[in-house]
DNA sequence: GACATATTTGCACAAATTAGCAAATATACG
DNA sequence: CGTATATTTGCTAATTTGTGCAAATATGTC
């Protein structure tokens, strides 16, 4: 797909409130944490939160492993600080001053 | 406002397709452009471009100024790209390597 | 098997978003 | 003033998005 097109759609996935809140809490966990856990951090449905997962999960910021009945996330964190920085460059220009 | 949602606010602005292409065209453009300049980047009428850079103005994106009829948009490169980067530290956590 | 817990899915709905077109506004220029 | 160019605004339509609830599915436990 066109780069420029994920790009985009990975920033939409982060700008969105609940979606980043998920984030937020991924990245402040040292350990992965199940659905229903990151279910407390946004003030939304279980099936709301499990709606937002998969969009970060499409968009791979996010990991998922089973176990059990549980699904266990966990960031995609150097995948996606990689791509901010990647913009960030981009968009600072050449001069680094 | 809350920090967290002027920065899901900004990741929501840059995750548009159309928004994101004005700002590859201002990244690249060591000139500020013009919004009739900058249309041409995208295949929208040029009253969409011109929400789509006043999105990008509220939250901080471009800078305008105003040169007889027309507004010129300049990147406010260091400022989107710190954002970025800060949230780039932060889903990376502590460890650098 | 019966039941509890974790998660997803179907459906409905309200709100937000994107887009285009025509009209309005602002400014330059003859 | 009349006209051309640049940009914004009002209106509308189509689509997407976020949400909740109930039902379905998956898995663990007794």
């Amino acid at each position: 797909m066109d780069p420029q097109q994920e790009l985009a759609d990975l920033l939409k996935a982060l700008g969105e409130y609940n979606r980043l809140s998920l984030v937020y809490r991924l990245c402040t966990c040292s350990a992965p944490q199940n659905a229903m856990c990151l279910c407390d951090c946004c003030s939304v449905d279980a099936s709301v939160t499990s709606r937002h997962l998969k969009v970060l999960a499409d968009e791979g910021v996010v990991e998922v492993e089973k176990k059990g009945r549980e699904r266990i996330y966990s960031l995609n964190r150097k995948d996606v600080a990689n791509k901010l920085r990647t913009l960030a460059a981009q968009i600072e220009g050449p001069q680094a001053n």
